[in-house]
RNA sequence: GCGCCCGUAGCUCAGUUAGGACAGAGCAGCGGUUUCCUAAACCGCGGGCCGCGUGUUCGAGUCACGCCGGGCGCACCA
């Protein structure tokens, strides 16, 4: 519903409650705040607040006699047109309600009047493509860092999940008013590192036909020997005993892969920051010296010590190995750090099930380091299981059998991998079914909302051809649009900004999803009931073409969100 | 043993952030809809001790505590 409508509803049960204090049927007491819900349930009305019950305790009064008292005071506001959103339906004061009882326990159920939706059409048509934008953020930066896959093999359908719900986050909380800042982070030193060297070492040998171990935690899937082959292709007077050279090589040409991988699937990042970099602008040294002179860091059996349970994690974690090298933790402090000193002050990372442990240990550093350990906000995304029909595929990188999200964007395309990674809420396990996501049937939900929107396009075709314009919202009768099926579209359609603000809070584009099936199925049931071109005599049609218009903005304006195509043609 | 996530219809899942009315959707199953803007669509019908228990509350799928079952972690790995 509209904020509007739902102020003008708030203020008039405000009202009402004033009125009944000032006559001296309810007495004073604090008041909660009076908040409004769509009942899941049609015949309780479009708004309903269970502010009786709340209140009945305080009162000594029975909740059902306190929401009579208010109904009664309610329904004798006269209707005053307090503040007019458009000239031809003022929402304020009564007018927009239609009927208000008393129901159930005592909650009170408010139906609008048609006239309370019909102004979200001018809303539509004068805002468009920004339709859902609002000022929630108030210009906030904020950085959100996801995929931050590391380079050393192809990514991986997790990371697909990862890719589709940042990005998906990123553009909603643009959408509500944040500056959104897109970074990827990849560890390019290391132990893991001079495995994958390793790895393509052994491989290349053996391509020469020699005698060469292949190291036992090394990387054993078949891109190791496509890299392997690319060097022996490419490169001249390659010195095989130079570890290091392989794994530069496959360093580069692992990154390239990642790159055009992100890129097919839509994925664009503000900045690509390297471990390496961190190091060498001496950040390591720094945060870690910092920590040191404000006693979060000791030494003890010769490593250094982060003394992380002051802020919260279970136990002290090490920041430096005794062998003088530091270990993961390290330079991940010195990352966040610099997050912050580049003027971030909300940071969102996404990580995976494997790293929940970590979390704690993160917001301990970044609150010893003086920030609020609110200020970031770790989404633990669940793991996804691939299944072709009932066969679940089996997906054991170490073995380096799995399934790339490569051969996943091949196979279904990148507007279905996006909407299926996009359908489970952040915290729940995703079954992938490709044969689902390949489907172009009734079973498929991605086809379902783009279909509605390739209806409606279809529709201003057939108009554009048969000579009938789209009109203004000014210039045509919208009280025309009377049908349940037509209301029903307009309330949908009226929620949309709500639903944006929620997933953007919530940090849970799941919700947007299920909104545009809903808004779709409202679609796809008008359709086939009522025709927008043909009969009568075109006033009607008028008025139905800018409601399937403004359909259409809210489905483009969500499928953009969510980073999934709205063709025109299916 | 400890921590995190999950447990809701035959299947896949919403609903738990902020407690409210007889618990919703899609798919699968069964039956129907096309002289008309794309049938990749629509309509109808069944189907549930919300894992179990106790507590808080006027009211619990939702909150607290304890169990049971499944997943993932618990490194001087990254």
């Amino acid at each position: 519903m509209t904020r509007e409508i739902k102020e003008a509803v708030a203020r008039l049960i405000r009202e009402g409650i004033d009125k009944a204090r000032r006559k001296g049927e309810l007495v004073s007491c604090d008041l909660p705040d009076i908040t409004l819900e769509i009942p899941s349930e049609r015949n309780h009305g479009d708004l309903a607040t269970s502010i009786a019950l709340r209140l009945s305790s305080h009162l000594n009064l029975p909740p059902r006699k306190v929401a009579e008292v208010i109904v009664k005071h309610v329904k004798a506001i006269s209707p005053q047109p307090s503040r007019p959103v458009r000239d031809k339906f003022p929402l304020g004061g009564s007018s927009i309600i239609s009927q208000i009882e008393v129901a159930g326990p005592g909650f009170i159920n408010f139906f609008l009047a048609r006239e309370a939706l019909y102004p979200v059409l001018g809303d539509i048509e004068e805002e468009g493509a920004n339709y859902g934008r609002s000022n929630l953020g108030k210009g906030k930066k904020v950085l959100i860092e996801f995929v931050s896959a590391n380079p050393t093999g192809p990514l991986t359908v997790a990371h697909g999940r990862h890719g589709a719900v940042g990005d998906a986050l990123a553009n909603i909380l643009q959408m509500v008013g944040y500056e959104v800042h897109r970074e990827y982070y990849y560890n390019d030193v290391g132990h893991q590192m001079d495995i994958l060297g390793k790895s393509v070492q052994a491989r290349y040998r053996q391509l020469r036909g020699e005698e060469s171990p292949f190291p036992e935690d090394g990387y054993k899937g078949n891109y190791i020997t496509g890299i392997a082959q690319e060097i022996a292709r490419e490169c001249e007077n390659v010195d095989r005993g130079d570890s290091g050279f392989f794994r530069s090589f496959a360093e580069e040409k692992i990154l390239e892969s990642i790159k055009k991988d992100l890129e097919d699937f839509g994925l664009k990042f503000d900045d690509w920051i390297k471990e390496k970099d961190i190091y060498e602008s001496g950040q390591v040294k720094k945060t870690l010296e910092r920590l040191r002179k404000e006693g979060h860091i000791y030494q003890k059996e010769g490593a250094l010590w982060f003394r992380s349970s002051h802020f919260g994690d279970e136990k002290d974690r090490v920041v430096e190995k005794s062998d003088g090298q530091p270990t993961y933790l390290a330079p991940d402090i010195a990352y966040h750090q610099n997050k912050y000193e580049r003027g971030f002050h909300c940071l969102i990372d996404i990580l995976g099930p494997d790293h929940h442990g970590y979390v704690e240990r993160l917001k301990a550093a970044i609150e010893a380091l003086g920030h609020e350990k609110d200020s970031l906000k770790v989404i633990i995304l669940q793991l996804v299981s691939l299944y072709r029909g009932k066969e679940k595929l089996p997906m054991s990188t170490r073995a380096g059998e799995f399934i790339a999200l490569r051969q996943v964007l091949d196979e279904v395309g990148k507007d279905a991998a996006r909407f299926f990674f996009l359908m489970r809420t952040t915290n729940s396990h995703l079954n992938f079914d490709l044969d689902l996501a390949k489907s172009q049937s009734t079973e498929n939900p991605v086809y379902y909302v783009q279909y509605a929107h390739a209806r409606i396009c279809s529709i201003l075709d057939f108009a554009a051809k048969r000579g009938v314009e789209v009109k203004k919202v000014e210039e045509v009768d919208l009280s025309l649009l009377k049908e349940k099926e037509e209301l029903e579209m307009l309330k949908t359609l009226a929620q949309f900004p709500e639903v944006v603000e929620s997933c953007a809070r919530a940090l849970e584009p799941q919700g947007l999803s299920s909104y545009l099936q809903e808004l779709a199925g409202g679609l796809h049931n008008f359709y086939t009931k009522f025709r927008v071109i043909g009969p009568g005599d075109g006033n009607l049609g008028s008025a139905r073409l800018i409601l399937v218009k403004a359909v259409r903005t809210t489905l483009r304006n969500g499928l953009r969100l969510l980073g999934v195509s709205a063709p025109e043609k299916m």
